[in-house]
DNA sequence: TTGTAGGCGTTATCAA
DNA sequence: TTGATAACGCCTACAA
């Protein structure tokens, strides 16, 4: 039984040839109707669809991009899908690749430069037609063959000056810089960070942020109240939980990446803490569950799926030769979600400078 | 400016031939040496080596695909890659994937059978190695003639008996009977259940397990208490809504999947009723964040990144044509996790039929 | 308007 | 061991 199966004859390949020979008339011809371009008489060409249809022909992708050097795939090589703003960025530039007829090939580095130059490789290898980058900092010199070997690539969520492609990405510093100057606001004055990992550009500039809001208000920065969380749930928690066990504790929490977020709220529930009353909190990024926790999180909102199809959008043009030359970064503005984990007032309340507002 | 870098000659591209030539070999040498197949001379070897290097050559992938009938790449089309649980299951089959040096094409149904068509037809005309589907139930006929002509297929979440395909998936049936049971067992009476869309194999299961559960507690299903969620926030909030305002409204929920998670305990949280005091919850998926909500979420999970990695395994062995003719299905167990939204004591106790347990 | 033929870059067959 | 050479399936001059 299982040999029969086996030995059952796959059904032969329907190629051009098959359909021009089929409706009796050169390759070329059969080519001309089904691509539609080039003169065809009405007559073959109704008989050229006629026989593909019978046939059922469909083309060999592959042939064609062999031929005309371009894949209709594009290359897009993130940190980790796993994580809701990359999930929603490859989202974003799914659909916009798609409706311009290309196909998404997904690599994760894991913020990892080493897997990163594989993807990188093999993306170029497999001819994509162009590529879309959260990048590392470690593959600089590739990088820069590949744009000036032509190869179309478009950084998302990190600049990278040193390269020369555009970028699209998010005010990170702004973001961080609004959701901590609201802390300060409503009083707090001992304000945490936890910073993810050192050396992602994105983070540096949130962190940067943090810096700016306090020195604004007036504050000292505190370097105890600095802890990487690692982009990890449980290591969040433990780094988190450090900062409470301080004697001189901090009296608010701003998490700079929704991988903490978890982490750093399981540590301040296991020690009985009251988020807004004992400590304060506001998170970068804006999962759909911020609403439902209690206090329902204030947090920093990122158009994670606008990255995504503008990137799409600017690597296709990119792609058609339509940029004129000209590069232009586009960055993107993250917007404050005020819920309920600040405090309604500050307890002490002359606070911040006079005039001191949101930067615009 | 502009135009002198449009004008800058891009380098061309290094093929085969040009490694052979600089090397003072054929083509045939230079593809042995590279492929590393055959028999070749030291001598030789090291000069290819050499010049390839030199040039920096790499193969072009698609030129081999071609030649090879294998594009080493897998398409994998499922409902949407935004929600956690194909995210994981996407990240698993990527992780095997690529450890066997495919790569992933990544194609959203949303659940609908006319996109998964086209997806299906492209995936084809592309010439992938094999596909991982998470089917809806509108294309069995193409289905069939894809494993008919050899293309390898393997379903994920959802089986397909019509179609002679082997199938990946987690007891769905089994996970709701456990999820309900529990909701029985802890005092609640009228459960209802947030049954997302009609049609959908897995969650048709789910509402088979709640089924029997009712039943085996020898409770009458109320029609009343069931509901479609839609897979969304926000109609499963106004779902989840109409039935807490029924006279004889629910006294818990049975979520059948994460999407309409969030809205239906926005809807819960809205009137103020106290979980688990005044209605109990179980939700099916288990996010990292069900732990901090207040009280943490009981909740079944299913290997999500499991089943994507199995799926990837079984794809590539056929692929490889180790499977031996044979298929086999095979069924993940979801795990109930048990925190804090059932209260603790049924409140008049006496409850299940004697002996009751769960199956095992 | 049509057909012939060459080539895209590899792999693989088959003589030498 | 090696090297021509013929595919793979498609597109596209170019010639007819």
């Amino acid at each position: 039984m299982v040999l029969l199966a086996a030995m059952r004859s796959l059904p032969r390949k329907i190629t051009l040839r098959d359909v021009a020979k089929s409706a009796n008339v050169s390759v070329a011809v059969a080519s001309r109707v089904l691509g539609n371009h080039g003169y065809v008489s009405e007559e073959k060409r109704q008989k050229v669809r006629i026989a593909a249809e019978k046939l059922g022909y469909s083309p060999n992708i592959v042939a064609r991009s062999l031929k005309t050097a371009s894949t209709s795939c594009l290359g897009i090589v993130i940190a980790d899908i796993t994580t809701n703003f990359f999930t929603l960025l490859v989202r974003g530039a799914d659909d916009v690749g798609r409706q311009n007829g290309y196909h998404l090939i997904v690599c994760n580095s894991d913020e990892d430069p080493e897997k990163e130059k594989v993807h990188l490789e093999e993306l170029w290898n497999r001819k994509v037609d162009g590529i879309i980058l959260c990048p590392t900092e470690g593959n600089l010199h590739r990088l820069r063959m590949f744009t000036r070997s032509g190869m179309p690539v478009v950084l998302v969520d990190r600049r990278l000056p040193q390269l020369d492609a555009v970028s699209i990405t998010v005010d990170n510093r702004l973001g961080a810089f609004e959701g901590v100057t609201h802390l300060l606001e409503h009083g707090y004055r001992r304000v945490a960070i936890m910073k993810g990992l050192p050396g992602i550009a994105s983070l540096e500039e949130r962190f940067l942020g943090y810096t700016q809001a306090l020195k604004r208000a007036g504050i000292a920065r505190d370097p105890q109240l600095v802890r990487y969380g690692e982009l990890n749930a449980e290591i969040s928690r433990t780094r988190a939980g450090e900062l409470l066990e301080l004697r001189n504790r901090p009296d608010a929490f701003f998490i700079s990446c929704e991988a903490m977020t978890v982490g750093t709220l399981t540590a301040i529930q296991e020690r009985g803490l009251r988020i807004p009353q004992d400590v304060g909190v506001v998170a970068f990024d804006d999962p759909l569950w911020a609403s439902i926790l209690r206090p329902p999180l204030t947090t920093v909102r990122q158009p994670s799926y606008s990255v995504g199809t503008i990137a799409a959008q600017t690597l296709i043009s990119q792609i058609a030769g339509k940029t004129g030359g000209l590069k232009e970064d586009i960055t993107l503005r993250p917007e404050l979600v005020v819920r309920g984990s600040c405090r309604e007032q500050s307890p002490s309340s002359a606070a911040l400078p006079h005039g001191a507002t949101l930067l615009r």
